[in-house]
DNA sequence: ACTATATAGTCCGATATCGAACTAAATGGA
DNA sequence: TCCATTTAGTTCGATATCGGACTATATAGT
């Protein structure tokens, strides 16, 4: 029965991939952690980002949802980002419930200067696939995460 | 200039490569960990897994080397596994200042309970990939991974 | 309007991660 | 052979993560 689906077989495939995966998340990690100043995390770095990149002014509840953490996760690294300056929580004026994260001058800054910083380790790893492969798997690995976001219920 | 390349562009493209794989890793690790019984964890499944797939009566600090986890992180992990009973912990005859970790009977049962246990979830996200899709990007990633691993000196 | 339920965020406690320092044993060079 | 250096593993302390419980506010059903 050639029009058989090998189940077990697939299954197997993409254990090897969550595992390439896994690697790979903590190997770049690592590489991007050594660049931030003193105890700022990649964390950090991710927040911000996304603050610029997306806009600011969302809730921290969103800001969790966005990156598949806990609430009590994100409020712990909005803690780290308040504290050195990076960003201001405010008042919702919408929701007395809840919150605005804003970004400050400092952490505008501090994007630039991580992407800076990091931007040496990616140029030095640039060599392994070519940018056609890049955007490729990037956007292979783009369905199968919406895939996983849906799966979970 | 069409033939410079726009080395800029190409660190956000690997940008964005990294952070899809990021989330990816977490939610994977989210769903399979769902999966496992009481106080295991992901790292547990996977030493175990290796310990069957590779071979066992390796030393901790191999292991820590293959997982690219500090090593009193894989002292932790295997203190775990050994009080569950999933592994022993021998004295290497070659070396005295070195261990070697054995899997038990039960720690190859939980292996295959555990992959039982994952597998459904794996089928469900499935579709999102064609085996050839998720082959292909398997081995770049691997390409990716050994750059990466060996760009950390 | 009133009450039950849902939601936003924080606090707390348990555990994972990991760097630094330590002990014991092996290795290498004189 | 002896000593300096390296290596394997653990212990300890600091911090990240995250589930559960809690408070305050919003929303929905009657």
């Amino acid at each position: 029965m050639p029009d058989t689906i090998d189940q077990p077989e697939i299954t197997g495939l993409y254990f090897q991939l969550f595992n390439e995966i896994g690697i790979i998340s903590q190997l770049s990690r690592a590489m991007f952690e050594a660049r931030l100043p003193d105890g700022l995390l990649l964390t950090h770095f991710t927040v911000i980002n996304h603050l610029i990149r997306v806009k600011d002014g969302q809730t921290p509840l969103v800001l969790a949802r966005a990156f598949q953490v806990p609430k009590t996760s994100m409020t712990h690294t909005l803690a780290g980002l308040e504290k050195r300056g990076l960003i201001e929580m405010r008042a919702n004026p919408e929701d007395a419930r809840s919150k605005q994260v804003w970004l400050t001058d400092a952490g505008r800054a501090f994007r630039d200067q991580a992407i800076s910083g990091m931007a040496p380790d990616v140029h030095q790893v640039s060599d392994a696939l070519d940018p056609a492969d890049v955007e490729l798997i990037t956007s292979k690995l783009e369905i199968l995460r919406k895939r996983l976001d849906a799966a979970r219920d």
